[in-house]
DNA sequence: ACAAAAGTGTTGTAACTACACCCATGT
DNA sequence: ACATGGGTGTAGTTACAACACTTTTGT
């Protein structure tokens, strides 16, 4: 690649026509079996001090804007290898104060249980989605987006055991998809159509609860979904 | 907004940190009532001279990126308010050999009898999906990412009616889906589909060809798109 | 005893697929 | 006469929505 830029006596980095910033930020989704959450972030710097934004960081020079949104959720989250999604991108003239600041939104799926749920004195915490507060600069807008993505994709990818534990029960598998459609489902329809669609296994373990058997566990067999015909057999129409 | 740039004495721009340039580019779908089509330019300076390419330019800092996109749709076409999508964001380090540029890219349908065809001669020519040859960049695979993308769409949105003109016959609308979808339909079952979601218009008026009574002419009645209860109401499964 | 959560089948209805013949026109 | 393209209806199949009772456990 040639080098496009100069460099000022000051150190800067000097082009014929003025440029834009570059940020990814990213909403990442949790289930805690229950809710659906977002983790968040308090800034600590203006502007929004103290309020609170969807994590995200400048693009670098030697990464995609794609690893710039998985370095920025290891950073939070510790984890790679995350199922990100594109969201959008958001270039208002006046979305930053700061000055000219293009954001490419991605929206991530984590297990909840696998990140250290920081609290309020933390930086990061999860908050849940009927409780999000107002955010940051157009931050709103982005989780908005995001939601209705993710909404629309679950329909055509079986995104929903992202968010899942390894094992989970038919009831919690049922309670994700209510969260993300908000709708309700009738408890036989639901499980007759998971698993007609053949990619859950009955693992023939059972939940414990207070040392009793509870729910049946089942897991999300990757290779079965591998091996639909057209992805089309997994169009959970709903 | 601040001003986020320092101009050097030879009025460069110049920043703290290094930043990419941001382009959009189109992906501009024409239908001609028989194969779907995109819009090329031949580009006439280096890098990739002479070579096809997707029409697009670098972003302003006093417009937003579709504002950039539309900007070049009507820099090619002449034609504005054209129905536009984001497709996605390319970033690899070297996809452009002239340096750090990122583009945004979107789809856009048009009616291809509204923009004046070039010829080989000109600068902007249509070519037929099926004969599009090898592009500039990675424009190849932005336009098999737009492809996919007018695919999923179709499902939800009644994109297609962007594509023709006011009036036109069930045939040719049956053309259009197989055309993007890239499958063939049962012409007794496409049309009870079509017409059992009631947002088309029998206008009373045939198609006429040497004279003749042939196809009759169907609109599309935005009204009664906008009425239905709920997006899936317009959910062609096919 | 009462409430809450999980498991299981059937039936009516709606939607989809597959398919054949007629008519008009152009060659 | 033959081929092409447009128009129309039905029957079999599949997928969906609606619905109730039993069991276990906790309070």
């Amino acid at each position: 690649m040639k080098k496009d830029f100069v460099k000022t006596s000051r150190g800067w980095y000097s082009y014929e026509y003025p440029r834009a910033a570059l940020t990814a930020d990213n909403v990442i989704f949790g289930f805690d079996g229950q809710d659906l959450h977002i983790l968040l972030v308090r800034r600590g710097v203006e502007p929004y001090k103290g309020k609170w934004a969807l994590p995200g960081g400048f693009l670098r020079m030697n990464e995609t804007i794609e690893e710039c949104a998985s370095r920025e959720l290891k950073e939070e989250t510790t984890l790679s290898n995350v199922y990100m999604k594109p969201v959008g991108v958001y270039s208002d003239l006046d979305r930053d104060p700061r000055g000219r600041i293009i954001t490419s939104a991605f929206y991530a799926l984590v297990r909840l249980t696998e990140v250290k749920g920081g609290d309020d004195a933390d930086e990061a915490l999860w908050v849940p989605l009927t409780q999000v507060p107002a955010l940051a600069f157009d931050h709103d807008r982005i989780l908005r987006d995001a939601r209705q993505r993710l909404k629309e994709d679950i329909h055509f990818r079986p995104v929903g055991f992202q968010l899942l534990p390894e094992k989970f029960t038919m009831p919690q598998l049922q309670r994700l998809y209510e969260a993300i459609l908000d709708v309700h489902f009738d408890r036989r329809n639901f499980m007759k159509k998971m698993l007609s669609v053949d990619i859950l296994e009955n693992t023939g373990e059972f939940e414990e609860v207070h040392g009793h058997r509870a729910a049946a566990y089942y897991s999300f067999n990757m290779e079965r979904y591998r091996h639909l015909k057209s992805k089309s057999d997994f169009h959970l129409e709903f």
